[in-house]
DNA sequence: CCATCGGGGTTCCCTCAGGGAACTTGGGGA
DNA sequence: TCCCCAAGTTCCCTGAGGGAACCCCGATGG
């Protein structure tokens, strides 16, 4: 946990850092996204301390985008994607597109991904919900919503 | 910055996370995104320490995402997107759709956007770049790219 | 011409989170 | 019986974040 929480803010953004901002969270999530599952596994592949890699754990599960399976009898467990989760992973796809574009160098991106529906190397893009347009940093206007904080 | 340093991982996640992984870093950005461009308003908006946001601010103009801009003859500053910056917003606007799905709760979302193409409230949504169908987790498959890791 | 103001930092100290390595637990298998 | 292995847990050390006070410097004003 960051020492400020950020999920008391009034904004999306903040809470969804409170969820996966804190560092390693998303390496974690891509992890157990392409079949990584196991404690040993993440740990071997991230570097990550063994005691932070417990605490990010816990805190996805609390979350609720992972959710913990015994795999064998022993007490030997699994970690997968819950819906949750799985949504979670467009923030990652995003990531990477971005990460490809601006600082994969002449090396070129390190992976690829490869679109089931067309069956080529493609990236995400960002369109609007409604009118299935292009939608990024100049497309919108921010409006208070519903849940914005009242000005007492 | 992260005890651990993720930008030399072979993974645009990391890459990434390098550039606005740290805490606060999603929040100055989104700040200056809606024109909350200078130190004194980002400090007294998200209630950062000073010391933290002066580091940020530096982090963030060195990675060239925001650019420092005097508005004054004296010594007055204030931070802009640049181009790699306002690609970033896709991040941010990707985060605000799933906290408002997952986190808002009864309130709603505190923050709409209308989109200029049709003007509706809309949010962004993950198209393939390449034949513009809908792009999530589960809709790839991943594979080796150029810039990975040799095995040696 | 000196005093004051206010934005934009800088410095200092304190606490607590991350890194690293050793230790523990609880079932299998030889 | 002894050892093995996954999955944590515990310990100490370092360094980053929080908070508050301080500083710099050009503008303004009496």
């Amino acid at each position: 946990m960051q020492r400020t929480k950020f999920g008391e803010m009034a904004c999306s953004i903040a809470r969804t850092l409170d969820v996966i901002g804190e560092p390693w969270s998303p390496l974690i999530l891509r992890d157990v996204w392409v079949g990584m599952s196991r404690f040993e596994q993440i740990q071997a592949d991230l570097g990550i301390s063994r005691k932070v890699l417990t605490e990010r754990l816990n805190h996805l599960v609390e979350q609720g985008v992972i959710e913990r399976h015994p795999y064998d009898r022993r007490p030997r467990y699994e970690y997968r994607l819950t819906a949750k989760g799985a949504e979670l992973v467009d923030l990652l796809m995003i990531m990477t597109a971005w990460g490809d574009r601006w600082l994969a160098g002449e090396a070129g991106p390190p992976v690829l991904y490869r679109h089931h529906a067309c069956g080529e190397i493609s990236r995400a893009d960002l369109r609007c919900a409604h009118c299935g347009e292009p939608m990024h940093a100049g497309d919108v206007d921010p409006l208070p919503g519903p849940g914005a904080a009242a000005a007492t």
